[in-house]
Parts: structure tokens; C-alpha cells; sequence
DNA sequence: AGGACTTATGCTCATATGTAGCATAAGCCG
DNA sequence: CGGCTTATGCTACATATGAGCATAAGTCCT
């Protein structure tokens, strides 16, 4: 850095006299016999649970191995496969300190037995309407009424704008479903005020204390089909999270972080379908994932199918992934 | 924020005595006559240019909101579309300060005598390997070829990792050239010490001064193919900003933002081309447009083509772009 | 005016890729 | 043994992608 600049920096930084807090956050997401799930930390004394953070100390050489400590250090758990998701720092309120939190998705592989962590919780209680693996859920019929309800309550200027970001979000009557707007939705429904998070952050008479979970229902402003909030902006981190981890399980191998040694094609096919909320083709799974040559036939039988043996295969990492291969 | 949560954070900083420097980075693309380019901000006293850049401030609502002012400061240039790109925020040189660089991309429509700002600075005057637009470039060639030998001067163990790295950023021998791998080659060439940034960030006799474009070949550690350094890790950011965008021309309207109100089909192959950095076909491109929906005739015709004239679109905004839509 | 040249525009073809349905194989359990 | 389960393989179809060629409609030169 030229000292021209590092001048520069300093004098910006003090000529206003803030200072601001870097904190790093944890989307880390695993799978096992119950389904998806996501590490939290423990819930702070208003019950609402929190993602793994902590602040980016003077240790960490990279952002990296600083979230891979705090998420060690809080919950025990070690984490494999991490990538930046996205860094958030809007001003919260006038007066307090300022925040900025780089959030990271993580994966990690085993059962439930072999992952140390305690703390994991149903991915899909935080986003009951992103869950479309039995057909449309009910939370999302809710929602879409809802906002249909928000739509027309506009003003008749933006009640247009409303409803195409509600039909490019959660699809025209019943059509296609695009799973990877998570966040997109996510954002709706904070704006309109359904998740409860819209409330709490608009101040509303200290009520933050009644949001704990599906009971507040009824709540200004809440929702239970919008389903459990998290801390701060940790269900948006967990929103962009999703979406991410969706749109990346279709162009790269990102999967088999979450898989044990040895699999069948339909334990990888539970996975993504778990992952993406919706249910694949088999026999076009099994043909897309044999065609692409990550893996490879161990030679082994799976008995515990409840009907023919499934072949058993493994990872291959040697493979280079020439695929089209967006990288980023 | 909880107040055990505040005193943690608190304390976790104070406990170390950490101060970070929080900065915001800009990558400015726009298009005009001489091709594709970036914004810099005015040259250091070493010679090297940066991206427009400062620290964020308390004045800054959202992080975009901090980028934008600092870009308009900096050189005049009100910002159009603006999306986060990635945090750097690796620890340098034991000792110093640390800071967290928050970089953005920016497209900025117009003509050069439309846009308020100097600095204007061709693309590929710091990427010369990325142009593939007349074919495979001299650069790229020297470049797999010093490659090769940094492949070859390894060890026997990393030679097979190494070879295979190469030949996925740079495609085997001649053949398909992945354009969105920009990040990955910056990468590589960083590593196998090709561009001028390796031999000065590892502190090389403090020859940072001589490094100052194409003049600086022969130096240690430099090589003229691989293009004019930027002060800092801008390069870096740079790449990640070319990657990101030559992947996202493909699935989202992101083109139009740097096109003026009415345009040809060709004049925009002609930016789609110079971003991605490879020659589309034509007949293709124009179904690929037309298909979409995204732009309609104007009525009028351009009479500027040499040819015969060619029919003047405009860009459908209202058009809520139902893609596949992977949002992000 | 006529021909050469330029660019725009439209069409066809072969080849991938993605989607959906059906048939068969091979285990289980009563 | 028949009925259940799940695994595995194949075919038909729609759609997307990639490459080539023919024609249209201007300019410019002679």
C-alpha cells in the first residue's frame, strides 16, 4: 500500500470516529437420516437461535480458517468444504456501532453419530415454504395468499411492480416453481412485513420477546408459515445460503461434501432433492450423474434398500471436473 | 443484537487489539468505440493505477451506497447497476494493519463523451490472455508455455496436480477455451510467480518501482503477456470481475446496462463479444436475442453499418425476465 | 447504370441436453 | 409362489445449442 493511500484510509476511518466491527458468520449445513440440516449456536436468552459468528480476530490469517475457528470453537464441529457467500453492512440503527458480517457456507459430511456438533436443527423450519419435496406446501399456498392480499393493498402505482416480483418469485398460479429464488423470496416476505423478523427490526414494541418459534402466530406482522426466524439478519444469510448452495449443485461437484464414503445413486439423488426442496426424475438422475464420471462402482451392494440391491460408488477427486465449469 | 452477543463481539476486538480498516473496491466496466474498459483512479507516485476505492464511512447507509460515493468522488462517475462482487480480506505482512477490502462491479452505459470521468483504462491492457476475440492471443500462448515449464520444474509429487490445474484454466492443447475461468488462470499465473504482483507482494528488493506496465519485462517474477499490474490485489478483484460477469451475460439481462437507449443486434454482439472475450455466431446470437423477449424493434433503422441498414431495438425493462433465473 | 462489396436477416440441419414414461431385474415378505 | 419393494435400463419426445448457407438491401467504385 502506497503511503499516499494508507493515509488516505487512516484519516477516512478516524475523521469520523467510527470504528467498525468485522464479524464472520456460518452457514453450515449437513444431511443425514432426518433430512437437511443447519448448525446453530446456542439460542441467547430470548430463545431465538443464532448461526456460529464471532468477530475477525488479529489470530486468522485468512477470513477463512477465522470462520473455521469460530465455528469450531462455538459448536466443536470441524468444517470441510467453505466458500464466502456474501458480506452484509447496512447501517442498522442511527447511534449503534456498525457492522459488517462476511457470511460463509459450509459442508460437512457423516451421520449424525460421526459430527461432533450438537446444535443442528431442520433446515426446512426456518423456511417451511421452500420444502416442495411432497408437492406444494401448504406454508407456501399461505404466503402466496398473503402477498396477494399485500399486492392489493398497494397503492395502484406500485401494485403492479408488487405483483411481478411475487409471480417471478413464487412462480404464475401453481406453474413452475424456480427453487433457486430463495432469497428473492426471502426479501418479499420481509417486505411485507410476513416473517418476523419484519417487525422486530422495525422496533415494534420490544416484542421481540414473543418470537421464539411456530407459536407466534398471530404476532403483528409474523407468520408461522414463514417459519422459525433466526438472530439478526442470520435467516437472510441463510436464505442466501440455500439459494447458492441450489444453483451450485447443478454445475459443480459440491454434493459428495455432504456424502459419506460409499453411496448409492439414490442416497446422492435423497441428497439433492433435500438440498433443492424438489423431487428429480430417477432414471434421469442416475443417467446425468453415470454420464459425468465423478464416480465410480465400488463393486459393493447396498442390502439396506427394501428392495433390489443398489450398487454401491465413490467420489472419484481426481476427476478435474471439466464440466462447462463456471468458476467464481 | 443481544447484549451478551455486543459484549463478545466487543470484547473479542478489544482483546486483541485489533483495529481493521474496512474498504470498499470498485470495478467499473463500461463500452464505447475503442472497446471494452475500466475505471482507475488516478495513478500512485510508483506509476501504478488503482480501482477507485476508500474506506467506508459512517455516513454510508449500505455498503453500495459508501461504493458509489466513493466512485463519484474519485472521478465523477455516477454508478448504474452496481452488485457485490467478493471480501478480501487475507492478513498481509505480519505487523501491518489489517484490512478487509469489499469489492463491487459496477456497469456504467454511455459513450466516452457521455461519461463524466477520466481514468478510463482498456480491459485488456491488464489481461492481454483474455482476448480471444482475433483468435488465440500471442499472450496466452507465452503463457501456457512458461506454464509448462513451471509445471515441469515441480517436484514430482505437485507436477500431476499442476499439469492438471493448467490444463483446466487454460484448456488442453489448443483446445476449448473456458472464458469465465479468469479468476482461476489470475491465479495460477500469480502462484507460478508470471505477473508483476507475485515478485512485489513476496517483497522482492523493493523493485515495486519499476513495475509499471509492459516496460517491466524481464524482471524477476514479471512476464509482458500477462499484462499491466494494479496496485494492491486490484488485479485480483479485477479478475473475479471479469469472471463474474462473462458467466452472468448468460443468464441475466446484465448487457443492456452498459448499452445506450436504442442499439442493433450486432451492436450488441459486438459488447457480448469483447466482455466474454470470444467471437459469437452471428445467426445464433440474433435467434438467442430475439427469443428471449427482452428487447423489441423500435421501428427506425441505423444507417451507420456499412451495409445494409440494420433495425433499431430497444430494451424491454417491464419485462420481469422469467429465465431460468438463478438470482443470487 | 451495373457490378463488387458490405452488412443484415432468415432458414435448415445435425447434435446435445433435458423431460417423461415404460419395461425389466432382483431383492424382500407373507 | 405371488405380491411388494427398489434398482436399473431403454425409448420417445421436446427443447436448446452450434454451424452452415441463401437471400436482402444498402454503399461504393467504375
Amino acid at each position: 500500500m502506497s503511503k499516499v493511500e494508507a493515509a488516505e484510509w487512516t484519516m477516512g476511518a478516524h475523521a469520523h470516529g467510527q470504528t467498525v466491527g468485522v464479524g464472520l458468520n456460518a452457514v453450515v449445513i449437513a444431511f443425514d437420516e432426518a433430512g437437511p440440516r443447519v448448525l446453530l449456536a446456542n439460542a441467547g436468552e430470548d430463545g431465538v437461535s443464532s448461526l456460529p459468528s464471532g468477530p475477525l480476530e488479529a489470530e486468522h490469517r485468512t477470513l477463512e480458517s477465522g470462520v473455521r475457528s469460530w465455528v469450531e470453537r462455538q459448536t466443536g464441529q470441524p468444517l470441510g468444504f467453505v466458500e464466502q457467500l456474501y458480506t452484509f453492512g447496512d447501517k442498522s440503527r442511527p447511534g449503534t456501532r456498525r457492522f459488517v458480517s462476511i457470511a460463509y457456507l459450509a459442508l460437512v459430511r457423516g451421520t449424525a453419530e460421526e459430527r461432533p456438533a450438537a446444535g443442528w436443527a431442520d433446515l426446512y423450519v426456518h423456511f417451511p415454504y421452500e420444502d416442495w419435496r411432497e408437492g406444494p406446501p401448504q406454508a407456501a399456498c399461505e404466503l402466496r395468499a398473503a402477498l396477494a392480499r399485500w399486492t392489493l393493498d398497494a397503492a395502484p402505482a406500485v401494485r403492479r411492480s408488487r405483483l411481478e416480483r411475487v409471480e417471478a418469485a413464487f412462480g404464475r398460479e401453481g406453474a413452475r416453481w424456480n427453487e433457486e429464488r430463495v432469497l428473492e423470496r426471502y426479501e418479499l416476505l420481509y417486505e411485507a412485513g410476513l416473517v418476523a423478523e419484519s417487525a422486530r427490526d422495525r422496533g415494534v414494541g420490544e416484542a421481540d420477546h414473543d418470537i421464539r418459534g411456530p407459536g407466534a402466530a398471530g404476532e403483528p406482522g409474523a407468520n408461522p408459515a414463514s417459519g422459525w426466524p433466526l438472530a439478526l439478519d442470520h435467516r437472510r444469510m441463510l436464505a442466501t445460503a440455500i439459494g447458492r448452495l441450489r444453483a451450485k449443485i447443478k454445475y459443480r461437484p459440491v454434493l459428495f461434501e455432504l456424502m459419506p464414503d460409499e453411496f448409492t445413486l439414490f442416497d446422492l439423488q435423497r441428497i439433492a432433492e433435500a438440498l433443492s426442496g424438489v423431487r428429480l426424475h430417477k432414471p434421469n438422475f442416475r443417467r446425468l450423474m453415470e454420464s459425468q464420471g465423478l464416480i465410480e462402482e465400488t463393486g459393493r451392494l447396498s442390502v439396506h434398500t427394501g428392495g433390489r440391491p443398489a450398487k454401491l460408488f465413490r467420489y472419484r477427486p481426481e476427476i478435474t471436473m471439466e464440466r462447462p465449469g463456471k468458476d467464481e
